[in-house]
Formats: structure tokens, sequence, C-alpha cells
DNA sequence: TAGATTGTTAATCGATTAACAATC
DNA sequence: TAGATTGTTAATCGATTAACAATC
């Protein structure tokens, strides 16, 4: 992959899309695709997936479009999905549990190799093959395997002072389904947010303003 | 709450954010704050917080700021909080438990009335103080009970069939946390998507990319 | 009144769309 | 070659920022 200019967040967030779509697409035998094509099934504008995928290279051939397996894989390789990047998961309540069984870190570029918790009864389940460990050993862990990011599946209340403690060890990236605010504590780190609260308040918006019509 | 032009998604995705900052400013008993303090606090622009608050009405005083308590139900009441809108899940997987539970559905204008799941196993099993129902019995459900949203927590697989029997009973209006394409298929449906490993492909290719370099 | 801060208009910036020459 | 479709430049659209008059 080669030297590129800094690509915006609203491209970035459109490839994991044309991820998905691809990976179906060469399961169902496709070998080849036009950007036209490609826009009526996404729901896009064909020139914005060129512009989108020119920011990478230049994938497809002239008067033929795209190749399905060839763009999956390049993609693929652009969101770093072979990284699997040691990570490791806070909180083991519903969604800890939810997000540490459900995902298939495997595919995704990441490894989860340690879930912590702080209740007594937590500690020590077996969850995603992994035993739940006391946060107290934390830092020993750490320093030992090295993980590089870190799942917030904690409360908003919790998350501040284990967010001082991960980035004192080294760690800067941070998948936050807490309420914390990380990217305003610590402006280095690179943080994805989760907010399924305010995720369902804009549905709540949205519905009350379609009802109002 | 007066009749508005449209407005646009990223001013109303902003919106959850203003709330939930109000909120914890009016816990710590501030009464007072102007739209520059707000501004440094959540690390936008003054000019941008004035623009989206103006959207709705004038809630501020000129050399005074915003009454931190009046703009906050003000929000909420824009956002649609009060609405309470009866709500059915499906799946109580690992995720759905999480989302049945997680989730104080009675503070965001949502009330959880039914929770469905086809697999023998989870039928008959208590979450957020429901039992799961089969969803054969789904239909009876709707006509009785008149649910207008429904949370997604099923395999893509599932979401297809699932999305026509819904649409045909009349529900428009969908959380969807499955990788099924809802508003591909119905345009007039109301769709908010979480699609948590996009997200976390999104945080692999920024990872990828500041390692990069 | 003087100072502060809003509401609002104008300027800028960035993202999307359109157009078309290059080329397979 | 003719037809198709890309890569890329130019035009448009929308969102953010700046500026300032209104006014508390």
């Amino acid at each position: 992959m080669s030297r590129r200019e800094k690509v915006s967040m609203s491209v970035i967030r459109r490839l994991p899309r044309y991820y998905r779509f691809l990976i179906h697409l060469k399961e169902k035998g496709v070998t080849r695709i036009s950007s036209t094509e490609l826009s009526t099934k996404l729901g896009l504008t064909a020139s914005q997936i060129r512009q989108d995928l020119n920011c990478f290279g230049g994938f497809g051939q002239q008067g033929y479009g795209y190749i399905v397996s060839q763009l999956c894989d390049e993609i693929g390789n652009i969101l770093g999905l072979s990284g699997k990047y040691p990570t490791i998961l806070f909180g083991a309540g519903n969604l800890g549990r939810a997000i540490g069984t459900h995902m298939s870190f495997e595919s995704e570029g990441f490894r989860l190799i340690g879930i912590f918790d702080n209740s007594p009864e937590r500690i020590g389940m077996e969850l995603a093959n992994l035993k739940v460990r006391d946060v107290a050993g934390l830092e020993e862990f750490c320093k030992k395997e090295k993980p590089v990011m870190a799942i917030f599946c904690v409360p908003r209340t919790a998350a501040g002072e284990l967010a001082e403690q991960l980035y004192n060890l080294g760690i800067r990236n941070f998948w936050n389904f807490s309420h914390y605010d990380l990217s305003m504590r610590y402006p280095d780190a690179i943080v994805e947010n989760v907010h399924l609260n305010d995720s369902l308040m804009t549905l709540c918006y949205r519905i009350s303003d379609q009802s109002a019509k």
C-alpha cells in the first residue's frame, strides 16, 4: 500500500461497507463489478465510489471495471485487517460479555488476549476462551503481553481512572462504549466511540420528527 | 416545539452529546453556561454550537448565555425523549441480552414491551423483566400491543425475513445491529444502524495508518 | 451605560457530484 | 475499431467557521 494523503473520516467510514459487500459478491461467485453497479447496490453515486477508491490507488481497469476478489483484498489490506493487534477488554457485564463473545476478533484485525473486571463475582469467569482477570493485575499483564488496544465496556464512573492507568502503560488505542470522553482528555489517542444511548436518542428524534408531520 | 426546516443529520447526531453534557452540568449544580464554555468542554466551536441550537429556536439570552436546566429540557424535548415508544427486541443472544438489560429504556424515549427469539433454549428465558417469546407469536402480539420500533440483534441471515414480516405489520422504525441493509430494501423506514464490525474495522484502519508513519 | 454573549449573515472550507478525457 | 468504464479535474452543494449587529 503506497504512501497517501490524509484520507477523510467520511471515506474511511465507507470502506467497511465496501469490504462487506465485496465479500458478499465473492461468495456469490461474482468476479467483476463496475462502479455503477456497486453504486446502485449500495445506494451511493458511482462517482463517490471511484473517488473513494482512488484515495488509495487505481484498482480498476478502464472499460472493464473492478475485479471483485482483487478489490476486496486491497480494501482488506487498506483496513489493516491482518494486523491482529493484541487487545484487552474491560468490563465483563452484559455488554462486555456480548462484545467478548459475539465479535469474531480473529477476522477483524484484533486478537483478544485478556478480559478484566473488578467485581469478585465476575473475576475467574470463563468468557471467549479466557478467564476474567482482576484489574489489580493489569500492570503486570500489560508489561508482559503488551496489548495495544483496549475496549471499554465499563460504566462512565470507572472509565476515568482506568483510562489514565492504561495511558500511562502506553496504550493509545481505544474502542470506547462508555460515555467517558477519552479523546478530550488524551488528544494523541485514537478513539473509536460507540455510544449506544446517543444512537438511540438520534433514532428517537427522527421518529418524533417524522410523526410530527 | 415549533415547526422547523429539515435539520441535517450532522446536527442531530450532536444533540445527544449536548444533552448528556447539560445533564452532567445540572448535576454539578451549574446554572448558566455560554456557548464558548460549552465549546471548550466539548471540543467544538462556539459558532457551531450556536448554529446547531438555532436550528430549533433561540434558547439563549444575549449577554448572558444559556440557562443549563432550561436548555437541557429543551434538547430533551427536541429529541422526543418523553415519547416512550413501545419497542420489541429480536434476538436473545449475547448482544440482545446486553441491549435488553443494559439500556435503561425508560429514560430514552422507548419502552421495551417484548423480546423474541426462535431458538427453543432461549424462548421462555427471563430478560429485562420480560419472558422471551417465540417469534411464531409475533403477528398476534403486534396486533394487540402495537409496537412502533424493532431492535434487530439477530444474524444477517435471519434479518431479511423478519424485516419483511415487521414491515407488513406496519413497523417503520428500526434499531439495527445486524448487517442486513434495511434502508436499501425499505426506503420509507427510519433506520438507525449500529454496525459494530464496521466500527472496529474503522479503528483498525486508523491504528494501521498511524503506525505506518 | 458598558460589557458580554447571543442570533444571524457572510466567508470559508470540505465533501459530493458531474463531466469528460484517457484507455482498456 | 467501437463501446465501456475508469481516473481525475471542475462544478456544486452543504457544513463549518468567522464576523458582527442586536440586545440583554
